[in-house]
DNA sequence: ATACGGACTTGATTCTACTACA
DNA sequence: TGTAGTAGAATCAAGTCCGTAT
């Protein structure tokens, strides 16, 4: 199947390609070292590394789940060099706990490989095997022999034969034959960063376009699915629910959770997609003024620092123009919203605000909302019925308490030792405590990396004294075991401290929340969102990073910048010491930052999600979208226009805003050498996509393969138009593997563009609009309005799931997730048994009450509510199976935070008279408030 | 033009607290 | 009452995008 973008339906084939999401392998491509990647200053080295690791990951995944063991013996024997003679005993008891661990791996293997079978056949089997699937039952499934299907799935496409333990163990075992072709690779590396530019040159002047038949004129308008993995579990629910609920109408021609059906024709309906495209005109003068604003006007944080005198000059003044706007843009969707917004005067926020304290603005309309139990009447601040900032500033008053420090350093007891070569050895307090990071990763898959432990070592060599330098060189001689012991020992005391000493904590957390969890801005009481400073402690990169490993050092006040009013009570550094810098710039919602050492980079203390600041930006974030709503036909018929373009750019722009816009892909900024490499859609090189003229009965098939975002793993195969296969054959020629397959586009171009096409517009909103485009849809789609709740709420996680799929979100297995599937098929078999028997126990006295008395009658009908019952929690169960094992790869959270305009889950709710608790968890309900309020039960995104 | 860095959002993982169950 | 499992919260890495410096 191919994971798509439901909502841009307009040009592929009508087919579904098998690709798979469940196979999007978590982070753990990562098995192979890079730790010479950046000492090498050229792209090519990492590219070229990227694509050995594929090709690795490629044959890897050949092997049957038996080498695969063998691999993960192996991985496990052949750990690097420096860690495999760690000491004895720590080999000893590390051993012990990896059989533990490979126990479980075992069982989850053999277990992921039969529903990794089922998964490919089901994936790869046409729509016709499909029907068939759909008349077996599962009994029959189960009883299918493993070794049946572990034959199917090994015929099946290489890639879709992984799940993340198999990586993890395959590629800890991969790394070091990496590492030896990479190191064989590296002599012949090719400074192709060069010879990119001349290849540019070169196939520029080969981009004359090729007259291609137009086949604009014939695009399919099929419907399209965005059809999932497909499992055991999604077969068997299928039958089910089908065969419940289909007839009702409740869910479309393809009823399987994971095939959701999209069709251009429902999107045609849409009455929002025929408005007109906004005034063109007027976004250009926007846009015009935008750049006509003069560049006195902004603030460089260099003017900041070099005039502090300069604060009291109105900043709200200096972006005035560009917040101008903004402020337009979002006056303009404001009057869109359906939802009615009494609009209260505007609070004067910026006078005397040093008198305002934690009461709420008089101007302001708090609603005091009962929490539950002890909690305290809370304040809500509806600042979305107040009219927006006009002067871009981000506030006008703003106290805290400045931010909390990692508690100081305690050394170890003097029982636990460290040995070096066997030997013991006291250590300095500052070489304890950074041998103490490393003890308590001493479990974890990272300290088998080479990267970490060189990087480590390196890092951990420089707090030693000189003493203590002149020793240690060796990682492998450490013995951080008894430390681990230690810290272990300690975290389990921890976890049975009794219930006063839970209280106490409690109480005394609280306190610290209380004190530093919350800040006054303009008059209000808002609660921060990471007030601590981050510990120090070994820097955990994702994927391959070249920098795992590296220590992250302890931040001092005199590192950390403070952002308060000038006239609020400022923050007091701890005893002793001093703030780096204390600021009053209000054009920035950070109250404090400092920057951590490892990758150089700013790290922010920032408000909550729930506060203003956020929330009105999210809010903006989602009429962008909505806008972009209006404007989608026409950005899409633009797109597809420039497909024939005469320029190369063009034409690549117009490939790669296509991708962008129906797989919600990033927009994949460059990145640099020491960082993981991963991309995006800009970025993508040859290498990560194949392209087949015929795949699977599907015509011009894309196969994406990438590690995205987080090193995660994309792969999907996708039907494109013959226009945009032709155009990536065209990008492809004269290129290498490690080329960039956009070589004419960045993601500036990309954003200058898309600017063009609609203010505001850039990369990420088509991820945002496609997500909640795709949610309402698939909610109008999915709900039965007769359904029960549970069924509903079933509903919503499956819109929510379509989602998630689109954006790529994804999860490790939970760990107990097969046992905790086990426990509930018992369960359900369990009260299936109940059903049986109370409905021949219903049968009897059906036939007694037939027969007579009142009494026998009264009987029947308490024994037919009985089992009526027993039918409902019977269903219960039986969805949540469904909805468990749906999500057993997939996370939701992320989509639902990030990417789905809260107002379609609280219309949703509030027609089909769901509570919103179902939907959202209180942390959510508090994001989203905003929402809850404005939102009624007609609201369209 | 491009490199760089600031500010902010997005995202998976890890920690913790709570809940359901034996 | 203790424990396992899970949901939710916290954490912090890794993106995007924008403006400025070179």
């Amino acid at each position: 199947m191919s994971v798509e973008n439901p909502a841009c339906d307009n040009d592929c084939d009508t087919g579904k390609v098998n690709g798979n999401k469940s196979e999007h392998v978590n982070g753990i491509h990562n098995g192979y070292n890079s730790s010479e990647k950046h000492k090498s200053s050229h792209k090519s080295s990492s590219k070229d590394k990227h694509r050995d690791k594929e090709r690795d990951h490629k044959s890897s995944s050949k092997h049957s789940s038996s080498s695969r063991d063998k691999d993960k013996d192996k991985s496990s024997s052949s750990k690097n060099h420096s860690s495999s003679h760690k000491s004895s005993s720590k080999d000893k008891e590390r051993d012990r706990e990896h059989k533990d661990r490979d126990k479980h791996k075992e069982k989850d293997r053999s277990e992921k490989d039969k529903e990794r079978s089922d998964k490919d056949k089901d994936r790869h089997r046409s729509d016709k095997d499909k029907h068939k699937d759909k008349e077996r039952s599962d009994k029959e499934k189960h009883r299918s022999s493993d070794g049946e299907k572990k034959s199917s799935s090994s015929k099946d496409k290489e890639h879709k034969s992984k799940d993340r333990d198999h990586d993890k163990d395959r590629h800890r075992s991969d790394k070091d034959k990496r590492r030896s072709e990479k190191d064989r690779h590296s002599s012949s590396k090719d400074k192709h960063s060069s010879s990119r530019h001349k290849e540019k040159s070169s196939s520029e002047k080969q981009e004359k376009v090729k007259s291609e038949p137009d086949d604009s004129s014939s695009i399919k308008q099929e419907p399209m699915e965005v059809d999932q993995f497909k499992s055991d579990q999604e077969v068997k629910r299928h039958e089910k629910v089908k065969n419940e609920i289909e007839d009702d109408g409740y869910i479309g021609v393809n009823t399987t959770a994971s095939s959701y059906d999209f069709s251009m024709s429902q999107f045609k309906d849409d009455p929002l997609a025929e408005l007109p495209l906004e005034d063109d005109s007027a976004s250009g003068e926007e846009a015009r003024e935008e750049e006509d604003k003069p560049l006195s006007r902004r603030i460089t944080p260099k003017k900041r620092a070099a005039s502090e005198s300069e604060e009291d000059t109105p900043l709200l003044q200096r972006k005035k123009t560009k917040k101008k706007v903004k402020k337009d843009v979002f006056d303009e969707e404001e009057e869109e919203e359906e939802a009615p917004r009494k609009k209260k005067k505007k609070p004067e926020k910026n006078k005397a605000m040093k008198s305002i304290k934690t009461e709420p603005h008089e101007n302001t309309s708090p609603t005091k909302r009962k929490k539950k139990g002890e909690e305290e009447e809370q304040e809500v601040w509806k600042w979305w019925e107040e009219s927006k900032k006009e002067d871009g500033t981000k506030w006008h008053y703003l106290e805290h308490k400045g931010p909390l420090f990692a508690p100081p350093y305690e050394l170890l007891p003097e029982n636990v030792k460290f040995r070096y070569d066997g030997k013991i050895m006291k250590l300095s307090q500052d070489t304890e405590e950074v041998a103490g990071f490393y003890a308590r990763m001493l479990d974890h898959d990272y300290t088998t990396k080479s990267t970490f432990n060189s990087n480590f070592l390196t890092d951990w060599r420089k707090v030693m004294t000189h003493d203590e330098a002149k020793v240690i060189k060796d990682l492998a001689k450490c013995d951080f075991k008894e430390m681990q012991q230690y810290f272990l020992s300690v975290s389990e005391k921890n976890k049975n401290r009794s219930k006063e000493e839970k209280a106490a904590l409690k109480a005394k957390n609280e306190e610290i929340q209380k004190e530093y969890g919350f800040c006054t801005i303009d008059g209000h009481k808002e609660k921060i969102g990471n007030f601590r400073i981050e510990p120090p402690g070994l820097f955990r990169g994702r994927g391959e990073h070249p920098k795992m490993g590296m220590l992250k050092k302890r931040v001092m006040p005199e590192d950390v910048l403070i952002n308060c009013s000038k006239d609020s009570k400022i923050p007091k550094p701890p005893p002793g010491h001093k703030w780096r810098e204390v600021r009053h710039d209000n054009t920035v919602t950070w109250l404090a930052s400092w920057t951590e050492n490892v990758q150089g980079q700013a790290k922010y203390v920032m408000l909550n999600p729930s506060s203003k600041l956020k929330g009105e930006k999210d809010w903006q974030k989602y009429e962008t979208a909505r806008k972009l709503h209006k404007c989608i036909d026409k950005i899409r018929d633009t797109y597809r226009a420039d497909w024939k373009a005469k320029e190369m750019r063009i034409r690549q722009r117009a490939v790669a805003l296509y991708f962008i816009d129906r797989l919600a892909l990033r927009a994949g900024n460059e990145k640099d050498d020491d960082q993981a490499d991963t991309v995006g859609c800009c970025s993508l090189r040859v290498e990560h996509i194949e392209l087949h003229k015929e795949k699977d009965g599907k015509e011009y098939v894309v196969v994406f393969d990438f590690l995205g975002k987080d090193s995660i793993r994309y792969y999907n195969e996708v039907p494109v138009e013959k226009r945009v296969f032709k155009n990536l054959e065209h990008f492809m020629e004269n290129k290498k593997d490690s080329d960039d397959l956009f070589d004419r586009l960045t993601t500036q171009t990309l954003n200058e563009h898309l600017k063009e096409l609609m203010p505001g517009l850039t990369a990420k909103v088509f991820r945002t609009y496609n997500a909640s485009i795709t949610l309402q849809r698939q909610l109008d789609e999915l709900t039965d309005p007769d359904a029960t709740l549970p069924e509903k709420i079933l509903a919503y996680n499956r819109a929510n799931r379509a989602v998630a799929i689109l954006c790529n979100h994804q999860r490790a297995v939970p760990k107990g997730h097969s046992k905790s599937m086990e426990a509930l098929k018992e369960k359900i078999q369990v009260k299936r048994d109940q059903i049986d028997e109370a409905e021949s126990d219903l049968h009897d006295a059906a036939k007694a009450a037939k027969r007579g008395s009142v009494k026998e009658k009264l009987a029947c009908d308490k024994k037919k509510k009985a089992l009526e019952r027993l039918k409902e929690q019977l269903m219960k169960l039986e969805l949540q199976e469904t909805d468990r094992d749906e999500n057993k790869t997939i996370a939701l959270g992320t989509s639902k935070l990030n990417y789905l305009d809260p107002r379609i889950s609280v219309s949703w709710c509030k027609k089909h008279g769901v509570p919103i608790e179902k939907i959202y968890n209180k942390t959510q309900r508090d994001k989203f408030r905003w929402a809850i309020d404005m939102a009624g039960p007609d609201y369209v995104f």
